[in-house]
DNA sequence: CGGAGGTTTGAAAAGAGTCAAAGGTCGTGG
DNA sequence: CCACGACCTTTGACTCTTTTCAAACCTCCG
Protein backbone atom coordinates (compact mmCIF):
# COMPACT_ATOMS: atom_id res chain seq x y z
CA UNK A 1 0.00 0.00 0.00
CA UNK A 2 0.96 3.15 -0.63
CA UNK A 3 3.00 5.46 2.16
CA UNK A 4 1.31 8.18 4.38
CA UNK A 5 2.32 11.60 2.99
CA UNK A 6 4.69 12.89 5.83
CA UNK A 7 4.26 16.26 7.46
CA UNK A 8 8.05 17.13 8.00
CA UNK A 9 9.20 20.33 7.66
CA UNK A 10 12.52 21.27 5.66
CA UNK A 11 15.41 20.96 8.47
CA UNK A 12 16.70 23.78 7.97
CA UNK A 13 15.33 27.16 6.76
CA UNK A 14 16.58 30.43 7.04
CA UNK A 15 14.67 32.98 8.93
CA UNK A 16 14.49 35.73 7.18
CA UNK A 17 14.79 34.27 3.54
CA UNK A 18 11.34 33.76 1.75
CA UNK A 19 11.60 30.48 0.51
CA UNK A 20 9.81 28.88 -2.52
CA UNK A 21 8.20 26.37 -0.06
CA UNK A 22 6.74 29.44 2.11
CA UNK A 23 5.45 31.47 -0.95
CA UNK A 24 3.71 27.91 -2.07
CA UNK A 25 1.97 27.43 1.65
CA UNK A 26 0.52 31.07 2.30
CA UNK A 27 -2.86 31.03 2.76
CA UNK A 28 -3.35 34.58 2.11
CA UNK A 29 -2.01 34.16 -1.38
CA UNK A 30 -4.32 30.89 -1.91
CA UNK A 31 -7.12 31.12 -4.52
CA UNK A 32 -9.21 28.86 -2.34
CA UNK A 33 -8.96 30.32 1.02
CA UNK A 34 -12.77 31.80 0.77
CA UNK A 35 -14.24 27.77 0.86
CA UNK A 36 -11.64 26.61 3.09
CA UNK A 37 -10.73 27.01 6.67
CA UNK A 38 -9.49 30.71 6.23
CA UNK A 39 -13.01 31.71 5.19
CA UNK A 40 -13.94 35.39 6.25
CA UNK A 41 -10.67 36.20 8.15
CA UNK A 42 -8.87 39.19 8.02
CA UNK A 43 -5.75 39.91 6.30
CA UNK A 44 -3.85 40.25 9.83
CA UNK A 45 -5.15 36.31 10.65
CA UNK A 46 -4.42 34.96 7.41
CA UNK A 47 -0.57 36.26 7.95
CA UNK A 48 -0.83 33.64 11.35
CA UNK A 49 -2.28 31.25 9.27
CA UNK A 50 0.29 31.34 6.70
CA UNK A 51 2.58 30.26 9.66
CA UNK A 52 0.70 27.37 10.74
CA UNK A 53 0.77 25.79 6.87
CA UNK A 54 4.08 23.44 6.99
CA UNK A 55 3.84 22.22 3.77
CA UNK A 56 1.83 21.46 0.80
CA UNK A 57 2.18 18.36 -0.27
CA UNK A 58 0.90 16.80 -3.50
CA UNK A 59 -0.47 13.17 -3.24
CA UNK A 60 -0.84 10.60 -6.00
CA UNK A 61 -3.98 9.16 -7.20
CA UNK A 62 -4.36 6.22 -5.24
CA UNK A 63 -1.72 7.18 -2.39
CA UNK A 64 -2.75 7.95 1.06
CA UNK A 65 -3.14 11.19 2.86
CA UNK A 66 -2.94 8.87 6.41
CA UNK A 67 -4.00 5.66 7.06
CA UNK A 68 -6.30 4.80 9.63
CA UNK A 69 -4.03 4.14 12.56
CA UNK A 70 -1.46 6.71 12.14
CA UNK A 71 -0.77 9.05 14.70
CA UNK A 72 -2.79 11.85 14.46
CA UNK A 73 -0.98 14.97 14.26
CA UNK A 74 -2.06 17.82 11.54
CA UNK A 75 -5.05 17.77 9.37
CA UNK A 76 -5.08 18.43 5.48
CA UNK A 77 -7.21 20.88 3.23
CA UNK A 78 -7.21 19.72 0.01
CA UNK A 79 -6.30 22.78 -2.59
CA UNK A 80 -6.48 21.05 -5.59
CA UNK A 81 -8.26 17.49 -6.15
CA UNK A 82 -10.55 14.85 -4.64
CA UNK A 83 -9.97 12.65 -1.74
CA UNK A 84 -12.22 9.63 -0.42
CA UNK A 85 -12.24 8.79 3.12
CA UNK A 86 -12.80 5.04 4.45
CA UNK A 87 -13.77 3.69 7.58
CA UNK A 88 -12.93 0.43 8.56
CA UNK A 89 -14.64 -2.57 10.35
CA UNK A 90 -12.43 -4.49 12.98
CA UNK A 91 -13.58 -7.39 10.82
CA UNK A 92 -11.91 -6.22 7.79
CA UNK A 93 -14.77 -4.83 5.85
CA UNK A 94 -14.40 -1.14 4.62
CA UNK A 95 -16.49 1.88 3.74
CA UNK A 96 -16.27 4.85 2.23
CA UNK A 97 -17.18 7.70 4.15
CA UNK A 98 -16.61 10.77 2.65
CA UNK A 99 -16.02 12.08 -0.81
CA UNK A 100 -13.92 15.43 -0.55
CA UNK A 101 -13.76 18.29 -3.27
CA UNK A 102 -11.33 20.88 -2.79
CA UNK A 103 -11.56 23.30 0.69
CA UNK A 104 -12.73 20.37 2.33
CA UNK A 105 -10.47 19.16 5.47
CA UNK A 106 -9.31 15.81 6.15
CA UNK A 107 -8.25 14.23 9.78
CA UNK A 108 -11.22 15.89 11.83
CA UNK A 109 -12.13 12.22 13.31
CA UNK A 110 -8.31 11.87 14.76
CA UNK A 111 -8.14 14.34 16.86
CA UNK A 112 -10.12 12.34 19.65
CA UNK A 113 -8.07 9.49 20.09
CA UNK A 114 -4.80 10.99 18.44
CA UNK A 115 -5.08 8.40 16.00
CA UNK A 116 -6.48 8.94 12.30
CA UNK A 117 -9.60 6.96 12.57
CA UNK A 118 -9.85 6.23 8.63
CA UNK A 119 -8.05 6.25 5.24
CA UNK A 120 -7.59 8.90 2.97
CA UNK A 121 -7.07 8.56 -0.52
CA UNK A 122 -6.32 10.56 -3.19
CA UNK A 123 -8.95 9.73 -6.27
CA UNK A 124 -7.08 11.72 -8.71
CA UNK A 125 -3.41 13.71 -8.61
CA UNK A 126 -4.01 15.93 -5.10
CA UNK A 127 -2.48 18.76 -3.23
CA UNK A 128 -3.25 19.11 0.68
CA UNK A 129 -2.44 21.60 2.61
CA UNK A 130 -1.05 19.98 5.97
CA UNK A 131 -1.78 22.14 9.48
CA UNK A 132 -0.04 20.77 12.54
CA UNK A 133 -2.86 20.27 14.80
CA UNK A 134 -1.36 21.67 18.33
CA UNK A 135 -0.16 24.78 16.20
CA UNK A 136 -3.40 25.19 15.23
CA UNK A 137 -5.07 24.55 18.25
CA UNK A 138 -2.53 27.53 19.22
CA UNK A 139 -3.02 30.23 16.89
CA UNK A 140 -7.16 29.10 17.12
CA UNK A 141 -6.73 30.56 21.08
CA UNK A 142 -5.44 34.04 19.82
CA UNK A 143 -7.86 34.19 16.93
CA UNK A 144 -11.62 34.26 17.44
CA UNK A 145 -12.72 33.99 13.93
CA UNK A 146 -10.40 30.94 13.29
CA UNK A 147 -11.51 29.17 16.37
CA UNK A 148 -14.66 29.74 15.12
CA UNK A 149 -14.16 28.64 11.58
CA UNK A 150 -12.26 25.31 12.98
CA UNK A 151 -15.59 24.52 15.16
CA UNK A 152 -17.42 25.36 12.29
CA UNK A 153 -15.39 23.26 9.81
CA UNK A 154 -15.72 20.11 12.87
CA UNK A 155 -19.76 20.91 13.17
CA UNK A 156 -19.96 20.60 9.56
CA UNK A 157 -18.92 17.53 8.85
CA UNK A 158 -20.92 15.98 11.91
CA UNK A 159 -24.05 17.72 10.08
CA UNK A 160 -22.74 16.24 6.62
CA UNK A 161 -22.47 12.30 8.30
CA UNK A 162 -25.84 12.76 9.58
CA UNK A 163 -27.24 13.43 6.42
CA UNK A 164 -25.59 10.51 5.49
CA UNK A 165 -27.31 8.59 8.15
CA UNK A 166 -30.27 9.66 6.73
CA UNK A 167 -29.85 8.75 3.50
CA UNK A 168 -28.43 5.19 4.42
CA UNK A 169 -30.55 4.85 7.20
CA UNK A 170 -34.40 5.51 5.26
CA UNK A 171 -33.77 6.05 1.50
CA UNK A 172 -34.26 3.10 -0.78
CA UNK A 173 -31.45 2.37 -3.28
CA UNK A 174 -32.62 4.84 -6.56
CA UNK A 175 -33.12 7.71 -3.70
CA UNK A 176 -29.87 7.23 -2.67
CA UNK A 177 -27.82 7.55 -6.24
CA UNK A 178 -30.10 10.56 -7.05
CA UNK A 179 -29.01 12.40 -3.87
CA UNK A 180 -25.30 11.39 -4.10
CA UNK A 181 -25.87 13.08 -7.24
CA UNK A 182 -27.60 16.02 -6.79
CA UNK A 183 -25.09 16.53 -3.13
CA UNK A 184 -22.41 16.56 -6.08
CA UNK A 185 -23.92 18.65 -8.57
CA UNK A 186 -24.12 21.03 -5.85
CA UNK A 187 -20.86 20.85 -4.28
CA UNK A 188 -19.35 21.20 -7.84
CA UNK A 189 -22.25 24.45 -8.21
CA UNK A 190 -20.48 26.18 -5.12
CA UNK A 191 -17.12 25.51 -6.32
CA UNK A 192 -17.78 26.85 -9.91
CA UNK A 193 -18.29 24.18 -12.00
CA UNK A 194 -21.13 23.09 -14.15
CA UNK A 195 -23.61 21.57 -12.19
CA UNK A 196 -24.82 19.29 -14.92
CA UNK A 197 -21.98 17.45 -15.69
CA UNK A 198 -19.17 15.86 -14.19
CA UNK A 199 -16.47 13.21 -14.19
CA UNK A 200 -17.30 10.68 -10.85
CA UNK A 201 -14.02 10.05 -9.60
CA UNK A 202 -14.99 6.79 -8.10
CA UNK A 203 -15.70 3.40 -9.69
CA UNK A 204 -19.32 1.97 -9.16
CA UNK A 205 -17.86 0.05 -6.40
CA UNK A 206 -16.87 2.65 -4.52
CA UNK A 207 -20.06 4.91 -4.99
CA UNK A 208 -21.95 1.36 -3.87
CA UNK A 209 -19.76 1.42 -0.94
CA UNK A 210 -20.89 5.10 -0.08
CA UNK A 211 -24.03 4.60 -0.94
CA UNK A 212 -24.73 1.15 0.93
CA UNK A 213 -25.31 -0.68 -2.35
CA UNK A 214 -23.67 -3.17 -4.22
CA UNK A 215 -21.90 -2.57 -7.37
CA UNK A 216 -24.47 -4.12 -9.50
CA UNK A 217 -27.07 -2.13 -7.96
CA UNK A 218 -25.40 1.30 -8.35
CA UNK A 219 -24.66 0.13 -12.14
CA UNK A 220 -28.65 -0.98 -13.21
CA UNK A 221 -29.31 2.44 -11.40
CA UNK A 222 -27.50 4.64 -13.97
CA UNK A 223 -28.13 2.38 -16.50
CA UNK A 224 -32.05 2.79 -15.31
CA UNK A 225 -31.68 6.37 -14.80
CA UNK A 226 -30.45 6.97 -18.29
CA UNK A 227 -33.00 4.92 -19.96
CA UNK A 228 -35.76 7.02 -17.91
CA UNK A 229 -33.84 10.39 -19.55
CA UNK A 230 -32.61 11.78 -16.06
CA UNK A 231 -29.14 12.07 -17.01
CA UNK A 232 -26.59 11.07 -19.56
CA UNK A 233 -23.87 8.61 -18.40
CA UNK A 234 -20.53 7.09 -20.29
CA UNK A 235 -18.14 5.21 -18.10
CA UNK A 236 -17.61 8.24 -15.27
CA UNK A 237 -18.46 10.77 -16.97
CA UNK A 238 -22.29 11.65 -16.20
CA UNK A 239 -24.08 14.08 -17.81
CA UNK A 240 -27.07 16.18 -18.86
CA UNK A 241 -28.40 16.00 -15.55
CA UNK A 242 -32.53 16.54 -15.02
CA UNK A 243 -32.00 17.78 -11.33
CA UNK A 244 -36.07 18.53 -10.81
CA UNK A 245 -36.37 14.89 -11.73
CA UNK A 246 -33.80 13.73 -9.79
CA UNK A 247 -34.74 15.61 -6.45
CA UNK A 248 -38.31 14.54 -6.80
CA UNK A 249 -36.61 10.63 -7.03
CA UNK A 250 -34.67 11.95 -3.75
CA UNK A 251 -37.40 12.73 -2.19
CA UNK A 252 -36.12 16.40 -1.87
CA UNK A 253 -39.48 18.32 -1.63
CA UNK B 1 -44.97 19.87 20.46
CA UNK B 2 -43.08 20.55 24.05
CA UNK B 3 -41.23 23.74 24.04
CA UNK B 4 -37.81 23.92 23.93
CA UNK B 5 -35.66 24.93 26.91
CA UNK B 6 -34.73 28.18 27.58
CA UNK B 7 -31.70 28.95 28.44
CA UNK B 8 -32.12 32.41 30.05
CA UNK B 9 -30.07 33.75 32.77
CA UNK B 10 -32.40 35.45 35.65
CA UNK B 11 -32.18 38.69 34.86
CA UNK B 12 -30.85 40.13 38.10
CA UNK B 13 -28.06 38.48 40.50
CA UNK B 14 -25.80 39.87 43.46
CA UNK B 15 -22.47 39.03 42.30
CA UNK B 16 -21.18 38.49 45.68
CA UNK B 17 -23.96 36.15 46.71
CA UNK B 18 -23.70 32.58 46.42
CA UNK B 19 -26.96 31.31 45.08
CA UNK B 20 -28.79 27.89 45.09
CA UNK B 21 -28.61 27.89 41.35
CA UNK B 22 -25.01 28.63 41.32
CA UNK B 23 -24.26 25.94 43.34
CA UNK B 24 -26.58 23.46 41.28
CA UNK B 25 -24.34 24.37 38.30
CA UNK B 26 -20.81 23.83 39.35
CA UNK B 27 -18.79 21.67 36.95
CA UNK B 28 -16.55 21.49 40.12
CA UNK B 29 -19.29 19.81 42.12
CA UNK B 30 -20.19 17.52 39.61
CA UNK B 31 -20.31 14.12 40.59
CA UNK B 32 -19.50 13.00 36.86
CA UNK B 33 -17.21 15.24 35.20
CA UNK B 34 -14.41 13.02 34.72
CA UNK B 35 -17.20 11.85 31.81
CA UNK B 36 -18.32 15.21 30.75
CA UNK B 37 -16.81 18.21 29.15
CA UNK B 38 -14.43 18.97 32.34
CA UNK B 39 -12.70 15.65 32.49
CA UNK B 40 -8.73 15.93 32.89
CA UNK B 41 -9.39 19.92 34.25
CA UNK B 42 -7.44 21.19 37.19
CA UNK B 43 -9.37 23.13 39.96
CA UNK B 44 -8.48 26.41 38.20
CA UNK B 45 -9.86 25.42 34.73
CA UNK B 46 -13.02 24.08 36.96
CA UNK B 47 -13.53 27.10 38.19
CA UNK B 48 -13.83 28.58 34.94
CA UNK B 49 -15.92 26.49 33.69
CA UNK B 50 -18.47 26.79 36.42
CA UNK B 51 -19.19 30.29 35.27
CA UNK B 52 -19.90 28.85 31.49
CA UNK B 53 -22.82 26.93 32.92
CA UNK B 54 -25.53 29.43 33.36
CA UNK B 55 -28.19 26.45 34.50
CA UNK B 56 -29.23 23.04 35.20
CA UNK B 57 -32.34 22.44 33.66
CA UNK B 58 -34.89 19.37 33.95
CA UNK B 59 -36.49 18.18 30.77
CA UNK B 60 -39.44 15.69 31.12
CA UNK B 61 -40.06 12.27 29.44
CA UNK B 62 -40.93 13.47 25.87
CA UNK B 63 -39.96 17.33 25.69
CA UNK B 64 -37.66 18.43 23.75
CA UNK B 65 -33.98 20.09 24.88
CA UNK B 66 -33.93 21.99 21.80
CA UNK B 67 -35.63 21.25 18.17
CA UNK B 68 -34.65 21.12 14.78
CA UNK B 69 -34.61 25.17 13.35
CA UNK B 70 -33.83 27.15 16.81
CA UNK B 71 -31.30 29.33 16.62
CA UNK B 72 -28.37 27.86 18.36
CA UNK B 73 -27.32 29.15 21.37
CA UNK B 74 -25.16 26.87 23.34
CA UNK B 75 -24.46 23.06 24.24
CA UNK B 76 -25.45 20.67 26.37
CA UNK B 77 -24.49 18.08 28.44
CA UNK B 78 -26.39 15.35 29.88
CA UNK B 79 -25.86 15.86 33.56
CA UNK B 80 -28.89 12.75 34.12
CA UNK B 81 -30.85 10.66 32.11
CA UNK B 82 -31.41 9.68 28.53
CA UNK B 83 -32.52 11.63 25.31
CA UNK B 84 -32.29 11.30 21.63
CA UNK B 85 -31.65 13.23 18.59
CA UNK B 86 -33.58 12.45 15.12
CA UNK B 87 -32.59 14.11 11.91
CA UNK B 88 -35.25 15.51 9.35
CA UNK B 89 -34.94 14.87 5.74
CA UNK B 90 -36.99 17.53 3.83
CA UNK B 91 -40.08 15.49 3.07
CA UNK B 92 -40.77 15.00 6.88
CA UNK B 93 -39.02 11.36 7.10
CA UNK B 94 -37.20 11.27 10.03
CA UNK B 95 -34.71 8.81 12.14
CA UNK B 96 -33.04 8.87 14.95
CA UNK B 97 -29.54 9.78 14.94
CA UNK B 98 -28.23 9.62 18.59
CA UNK B 99 -28.81 7.55 21.71
CA UNK B 100 -27.16 10.00 24.21
CA UNK B 101 -26.06 8.55 27.76
CA UNK B 102 -25.05 11.01 30.85
CA UNK B 103 -22.10 12.77 30.30
CA UNK B 104 -23.09 13.29 26.17
CA UNK B 105 -22.94 16.87 24.95
CA UNK B 106 -25.52 17.62 22.86
CA UNK B 107 -25.99 20.30 19.92
CA UNK B 108 -22.47 19.79 18.05
CA UNK B 109 -24.07 19.71 14.72
CA UNK B 110 -25.58 22.90 15.35
CA UNK B 111 -22.84 25.43 15.79
CA UNK B 112 -21.91 25.28 11.91
CA UNK B 113 -24.90 26.99 10.47
CA UNK B 114 -25.65 28.47 14.34
CA UNK B 115 -29.31 26.54 14.01
CA UNK B 116 -29.96 22.98 15.26
CA UNK B 117 -30.04 20.85 12.91
CA UNK B 118 -32.20 17.89 15.12
CA UNK B 119 -34.37 17.47 17.71
CA UNK B 120 -32.79 16.31 20.54
CA UNK B 121 -35.69 14.49 23.21
CA UNK B 122 -35.55 12.97 26.10
CA UNK B 123 -36.33 9.32 26.97
CA UNK B 124 -36.66 10.18 30.59
CA UNK B 125 -36.67 12.54 33.29
CA UNK B 126 -33.30 13.89 32.31
CA UNK B 127 -31.00 17.17 33.55
CA UNK B 128 -29.32 18.68 30.82
CA UNK B 129 -26.49 21.79 31.47
CA UNK B 130 -26.73 24.60 29.70
CA UNK B 131 -23.74 26.50 28.35
CA UNK B 132 -23.78 29.41 26.21
CA UNK B 133 -21.45 28.69 23.36
CA UNK B 134 -20.06 31.86 22.37
CA UNK B 135 -18.36 32.08 26.11
CA UNK B 136 -16.95 28.55 26.05
CA UNK B 137 -15.41 29.97 22.81
CA UNK B 138 -14.33 32.69 24.88
CA UNK B 139 -13.36 30.01 27.57
CA UNK B 140 -11.40 28.00 25.73
CA UNK B 141 -9.16 30.62 23.85
CA UNK B 142 -7.93 31.00 27.44
CA UNK B 143 -8.05 27.43 28.59
CA UNK B 144 -6.09 25.11 26.23
CA UNK B 145 -7.01 21.79 28.16
CA UNK B 146 -10.67 22.86 27.70
CA UNK B 147 -10.18 23.56 24.02
CA UNK B 148 -8.51 20.91 23.29
CA UNK B 149 -11.61 18.70 25.11
CA UNK B 150 -14.29 20.72 23.36
CA UNK B 151 -12.22 19.53 20.38
CA UNK B 152 -12.40 16.20 21.30
CA UNK B 153 -15.68 15.58 22.06
CA UNK B 154 -16.45 17.17 18.62
CA UNK B 155 -14.24 14.73 17.04
CA UNK B 156 -15.59 12.26 19.00
CA UNK B 157 -19.10 12.77 17.74
CA UNK B 158 -17.62 12.93 13.87
CA UNK B 159 -16.37 9.00 14.94
CA UNK B 160 -18.84 8.07 16.55
CA UNK B 161 -21.29 8.99 13.76
CA UNK B 162 -18.60 7.49 11.20
CA UNK B 163 -18.97 3.73 13.04
CA UNK B 164 -22.87 4.15 13.21
CA UNK B 165 -22.56 4.66 8.92
CA UNK B 166 -20.47 1.58 8.81
CA UNK B 167 -23.59 -0.38 10.57
CA UNK B 168 -26.08 1.34 8.07
CA UNK B 169 -24.33 0.74 5.36
CA UNK B 170 -22.78 -2.80 5.54
CA UNK B 171 -24.20 -4.37 8.08
CA UNK B 172 -27.04 -7.23 7.96
CA UNK B 173 -30.18 -6.74 10.35
CA UNK B 174 -28.85 -9.14 13.22
CA UNK B 175 -25.48 -7.42 12.90
CA UNK B 176 -26.82 -3.74 13.63
CA UNK B 177 -28.92 -5.19 16.29
CA UNK B 178 -25.98 -7.13 17.64
CA UNK B 179 -23.66 -3.87 17.33
CA UNK B 180 -26.58 -1.72 19.16
CA UNK B 181 -26.55 -3.58 22.29
CA UNK B 182 -22.84 -4.02 22.41
CA UNK B 183 -22.79 -0.48 22.53
CA UNK B 184 -25.06 0.26 24.68
CA UNK B 185 -23.83 -2.76 27.04
CA UNK B 186 -20.08 -0.55 26.75
CA UNK B 187 -21.60 2.56 27.31
CA UNK B 188 -23.16 1.26 30.64
CA UNK B 189 -20.18 -0.28 31.40
CA UNK B 190 -18.57 2.92 31.03
CA UNK B 191 -20.61 4.41 33.63
CA UNK B 192 -20.67 1.97 36.33
CA UNK B 193 -23.69 0.03 35.19
CA UNK B 194 -24.48 -3.87 33.74
CA UNK B 195 -23.61 -4.14 30.94
CA UNK B 196 -25.51 -7.21 30.66
CA UNK B 197 -28.60 -5.94 31.87
CA UNK B 198 -30.82 -2.86 31.11
CA UNK B 199 -33.76 -1.09 30.23
CA UNK B 200 -34.12 0.23 27.13
CA UNK B 201 -35.22 3.56 27.00
CA UNK B 202 -36.50 3.15 23.29
CA UNK B 203 -39.46 1.73 21.53
CA UNK B 204 -39.01 -1.00 19.01
CA UNK B 205 -39.65 1.82 16.85
CA UNK B 206 -37.27 4.51 17.61
CA UNK B 207 -34.35 1.68 17.55
CA UNK B 208 -35.46 0.56 14.04
CA UNK B 209 -35.29 4.03 12.79
CA UNK B 210 -31.69 4.34 14.69
CA UNK B 211 -30.97 1.05 13.29
CA UNK B 212 -32.77 1.66 9.39
CA UNK B 213 -34.85 -1.12 10.10
CA UNK B 214 -38.34 -1.26 10.14
CA UNK B 215 -40.04 -2.33 13.91
CA UNK B 216 -41.30 -5.71 13.17
CA UNK B 217 -37.81 -6.20 12.00
CA UNK B 218 -36.85 -5.60 15.31
CA UNK B 219 -39.48 -7.39 17.41
CA UNK B 220 -38.19 -10.34 15.08
CA UNK B 221 -34.61 -10.04 16.09
CA UNK B 222 -35.35 -9.80 19.43
CA UNK B 223 -37.65 -12.64 19.30
CA UNK B 224 -34.68 -14.65 17.91
CA UNK B 225 -32.69 -13.87 20.02
CA UNK B 226 -34.20 -14.87 22.51
CA UNK B 227 -35.06 -18.05 21.48
CA UNK B 228 -31.14 -18.43 20.43
CA UNK B 229 -30.40 -17.84 23.71
CA UNK B 230 -28.36 -14.16 23.37
CA UNK B 231 -30.49 -12.79 25.47
CA UNK B 232 -33.88 -12.51 27.97
CA UNK B 233 -36.01 -9.41 26.51
CA UNK B 234 -39.02 -9.00 28.40
CA UNK B 235 -40.44 -5.53 27.06
CA UNK B 236 -38.21 -3.01 27.31
CA UNK B 237 -35.80 -4.67 30.00
CA UNK B 238 -33.20 -6.97 28.14
CA UNK B 239 -30.41 -9.15 30.48
CA UNK B 240 -28.24 -11.97 30.22
CA UNK B 241 -26.51 -10.54 27.39
CA UNK B 242 -23.93 -13.24 25.86
CA UNK B 243 -21.57 -10.57 24.86
CA UNK B 244 -19.28 -12.98 23.37
CA UNK B 245 -21.83 -14.64 20.86
CA UNK B 246 -23.47 -10.97 20.02
CA UNK B 247 -20.07 -9.60 19.04
CA UNK B 248 -19.74 -12.77 17.12
CA UNK B 249 -22.92 -11.58 15.59
CA UNK B 250 -22.03 -8.19 14.93
CA UNK B 251 -18.55 -9.46 13.51
CA UNK B 252 -16.41 -7.90 15.87
CA UNK B 253 -13.49 -10.24 15.69
C1' DC C 1 -2.53 -3.82 -29.00
C1' DG C 2 -3.07 -6.56 -24.98
C1' DG C 3 -4.72 -7.22 -20.62
C1' DA C 4 -6.27 -5.82 -16.07
C1' DG C 5 -9.67 -3.66 -14.04
C1' DG C 6 -14.10 -1.85 -14.39
C1' DT C 7 -19.03 -2.22 -16.16
C1' DT C 8 -23.27 -4.14 -17.78
C1' DT C 9 -26.96 -7.38 -17.79
C1' DG C 10 -29.61 -11.62 -16.60
C1' DA C 11 -31.64 -15.07 -13.55
C1' DA C 12 -32.36 -16.83 -9.07
C1' DA C 13 -32.20 -16.30 -4.01
C1' DA C 14 -32.32 -14.00 0.19
C1' DG C 15 -33.37 -10.45 3.22
C1' DA C 16 -36.25 -6.98 4.85
C1' DG C 17 -40.57 -4.52 4.24
C1' DT C 18 -45.70 -4.30 4.20
C1' DC C 19 -50.14 -5.33 5.74
C1' DA C 20 -52.99 -7.30 9.09
C1' DA C 21 -54.60 -8.98 13.42
C1' DA C 22 -54.16 -10.21 18.11
C1' DG C 23 -52.01 -9.79 22.51
C1' DG C 24 -49.28 -7.00 26.09
C1' DT C 25 -48.09 -3.15 29.12
C1' DC C 26 -48.55 0.92 31.50
C1' DG C 27 -50.40 5.11 33.14
C1' DT C 28 -54.64 7.56 34.27
C1' DG C 29 -58.85 8.40 36.13
C1' DG C 30 -62.84 6.62 38.26
C1' DC D 1 -57.29 -0.55 43.59
C1' DC D 2 -59.10 -1.76 39.42
C1' DA D 3 -60.57 -0.98 34.72
C1' DC D 4 -60.02 1.33 30.53
C1' DG D 5 -57.73 2.96 26.72
C1' DA D 6 -53.73 4.33 24.27
C1' DC D 7 -49.82 2.79 22.74
C1' DC D 8 -46.48 -0.73 22.05
C1' DT D 9 -45.16 -5.46 20.74
C1' DT D 10 -45.47 -9.87 18.60
C1' DT D 11 -46.35 -12.98 14.88
C1' DG D 12 -47.93 -14.63 10.30
C1' DA D 13 -48.36 -14.43 5.33
C1' DC D 14 -47.07 -12.27 1.35
C1' DT D 15 -44.48 -8.82 -1.58
C1' DC D 16 -40.79 -6.42 -3.26
C1' DT D 17 -36.14 -4.66 -3.28
C1' DT D 18 -31.64 -5.68 -3.32
C1' DT D 19 -28.03 -9.11 -3.35
C1' DT D 20 -25.65 -12.96 -5.25
C1' DC D 21 -23.68 -15.50 -8.84
C1' DA D 22 -22.41 -15.70 -13.49
C1' DA D 23 -20.93 -14.37 -17.96
C1' DA D 24 -19.83 -11.18 -21.43
C1' DC D 25 -18.39 -6.71 -22.70
C1' DC D 26 -15.93 -2.25 -22.41
C1' DT D 27 -12.18 1.07 -21.66
C1' DC D 28 -8.09 2.90 -20.81
C1' DC D 29 -3.25 2.62 -19.59
C1' DG D 30 1.17 1.05 -20.48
Amino acid sequence: MAHSVQNVRPAMQAATVISIRDLQTRCSRCGIREMCLPVGLDADALRKLDGVVTARTRVRKGQAVYRAGDAFTALYAIRLGTCKTMVLASDGREQISGYHLVGDLLGLDGIAHERHECHAVALEDTEVCVMPFDHLEELARAVAPLQHNLHRFLSREIGREQHLMLMLGSMRAEARLAAFLLNLADRYRMRGYASTEFVLRMTREEIGSYLGLKLETVSRLFSRFHAEGLLQVHARTVSKLDLPALRTLAGIC
